[in-house]
DNA sequence: CCTACCGATCGGTAGG
DNA sequence: CCTACCGATCGGTAGG
């Protein structure tokens, strides 16, 4: 029973707490009724706003699939302002999971619940760009820059793929941590967990350099 | 309602029935009813055999951990009967996973419905051969196989998450795909994504060669 | 392993 | 946005 500010239309406050409970618990185990006393409504005001439960749930996928929106022009300008390409847009990946874990497990639950919808879904959110950054890696590989044996969209796909379940399964991670005694270790771990996913995705993309000066 | 092969005992048909709707719909999705039709008994047949649906579902969970045990020894015998340790290990984690593809969703869910749970179920029944693992990366670091500045335990969580994920992820995997006419293509673009998987864990691992001959 | 049954909760509606 | 209410299904039990 988390209120909302409640200074924010009640629409807006569902889509917000039920992201979150959704993200948690999954739909299936979320009812209308939890999602209206965290807003602090009763259940037929959710469902004034919002159908059905079903018709809550696209909203909620579709504000989330809405940010990526914002992502991309982020990642683009940041490499137009010089900033190399790789870091620009996995550095944009990262920072969408990461300023909102809750995103990731939502992400990856919608995934396993309703695989064939998602998967169009994502084409259609995530085809433009994808074709950009795919674009990218294969001039790379032209220019010696990248591994020559890497395939683009497989490559693309297990990124993406490994990003969004790193956030989505960050506290089932630290089962590997070596020791986990207080928060500062725990802390600890999940920095040296992102640095190493970002050394894989960047390790296993450009090729070493041809001789270090 | 797809029947179990009826000359098994009830008790594993319920196992067996449960593991594939759990992965499917999650624990949250599936009825004990559903569970029941699927096997084709009653429901309080299936509550004899599993006192609750949490005994039930703590039976799933561990039933497909118990597999892991069978999964190490055979890569510890394929290493020693002089095959590279890395293929060794990397084949064993993948066939576990692509011969029963609704194992990784099962893990993946378990991992997002139970995090706490799950982070000591798998510290408990992972952190063995873990450890048997790191330190033979940190050999090879020391050997010069083994980029130097991987990071053993982080590198092995994060492929593991991307290997489980991976499988979990097939089916929305496809969004990415260039084109999906026909289901060649399909089984085309599944292989291209676990080999891109095998290279992304591969390259990230061994340092390259230094001249080759 | 079954029939019969329990209270609680589910998603959703009527009507204001 | 509320009260009042619906039939269906939920997990689980009694008793044989």
């Amino acid at each position: 029973m988390t209120f909302s500010s409640p200074d924010m239309p009640v629409r807006e406050r569902c889509l917000r707490e039920a992201t979150r409970l959704f993200a948690d618990r999954g739909v299936a185990g979320t009812s209308i009724q939890a999602v209206a006393d965290a807003v602090g409504v009763r259940k037929p005001s959710v469902l004034y706003h919002f159908a059905s439960k079903d018709v809550l749930r696209v909203a909620v996928i579709d504000a989330m699939l809405e940010r990526w929106k914002e992502v991309i022009p982020r990642a683009l300008a940041d490499a137009a302002g010089g900033k190399p390409r790789f870091e620009a847009i996995m550095g944009a990946v990262l920072d969408f999971f990461e300023d909102a874990p809750h995103r990731a497990r939502l992400l990856v639950r919608e995934c396993l619940d309703q695989p064939d919808e998602m998967r169009d879904r994502l084409a259609h959110h995530l085809r433009p760009w994808m074709g950009l950054v795919t674009e990218a890696i294969a001039l790379g590989q032209r220019e010696g820059r990248v591994h020559e044996d890497l395939d683009p969209e497989a490559y693309l796909n297990e990124i993406v793929v490994l990003a969004s379940s790193h956030y989505a399964m960050t506290t089932v991670s630290h089962a590997v941590a070596p020791d986990r005694s207080d928060h500062q270790r725990d802390r600890d771990w999940e920095r040296r967990c992102r640095n190493e996913l970002v050394r894989i995705a960047q390790t296993s993309l450009f090729r070493p350099r041809p001789r270090p000066a």
